[in-house]
DNA sequence: GCGCAATTGTTAGTCAACCATACAAAACTA
DNA sequence: TAGTTTTGTATGGTTGACTAACAATTGCGC
């Protein structure tokens, strides 16, 4: 397809807000935008807390099942042994949380919350709750649900 | 809250294959996961044409929008100019794409598609339909539309 | 027209996340 | 016991996002 020259160079409808045609029909795409939207809220409201996405899973997570070992958490959460140690790096380098080496298993690190931890958590899920509020500001309680079980499909 | 020391520690209910247990009803979490999940497999459908979602996208718009200029670029696909201007230079570098200074205003870069730049967006094109068969994998057209029409309230 | 403000692109630096690779220690297995 | 697998670790590279600063250009108010 060829296109002709200048014939209307510089976005040919003016008018619209922000067209972005033909990708526009791709869910692909939209997912990408929305978790990009998602992911400048979350941040936005997490300034404070100095916590990104990643950092309030594992926090949770290991809240959740205390002991837990780096590779159990890696799997639940779709990340990689090395990506895991990186986020769990900067959490201990904050106190949040310890590595015990497993009683039995020598090669596992089991993690526990410190109290700093459990305290930030706290916090962060009265957090969370905002931000969720604000994801769900445009949805009915059944389309959240609805939502929750077709994004559930994708990553299963 | 105050857990009881070591009551169940290393995961409470064993036999599951990946409980995440309280925090699976965040919408967020789960935009996170099926965002993650897309991302991957996309890597995985463009490792020989060695192109990201976000590059993909960038000569997707200029494309359609000939002699567009970087700010309007980043306005569409919610990035900002610096952010641009590092994808705009790699695909610059593979002469993908080209920077005209623009007529009418000075300040502005006019982005073109260079011929190789039109071939690997048709043969990105082609992987694309690919990488949506397997988003789509699990959905009825209906659901489809569904979705889309959802994802779309939360970035607009 | 002149000067100031806004826009646009650019550069530089920081950071989080992801991936690949290689290595060491511990556990398991044949 | 010897070899393999699992787990954690260290290292380096890539992508993307954000901030701050700066120069060039444009546009606006006076």
């Amino acid at each position: 397809m060829i296109k002709d020259k200048f014939a209307d160079v510089v976005t040919p409808p003016p008018g619209e807000e922000a067209d972005i045609g033909e990708i526009n029909g791709i869910l692909g795409f939209h997912i990408r935008l929305a978790h990009g939207a998602c992911l400048r809220h979350f941040t936005e409201t997490f300034t404070e807390l100095d916590l990104t996405q990643k950092q309030v899973s594992v926090l949770w997570l290991v809240d959740d099942h205390p002991g837990i070992a780096q590779t159990d958490l890696a799997q639940r959460l779709r990340m990689d042994r090395a990506t895991t140690m990186a986020i769990i790096n900067r959490l201990q380098a904050k106190h949040y949380l310890r590595r015990d080496r497993s009683a039995e298993d020598g090669r596992k690190q089991a993690l526990f919350l410190e109290p700093e931890g459990q305290a930030m958590l706290s916090r962060a899920k009265f957090a969370i709750g905002e931000h969720e509020a604000w994801v769900k500001r445009h949805f009915s309680d059944k389309e959240v649900k609805l939502l929750l079980e077709l994004l559930a499909r994708i990553h299963e």
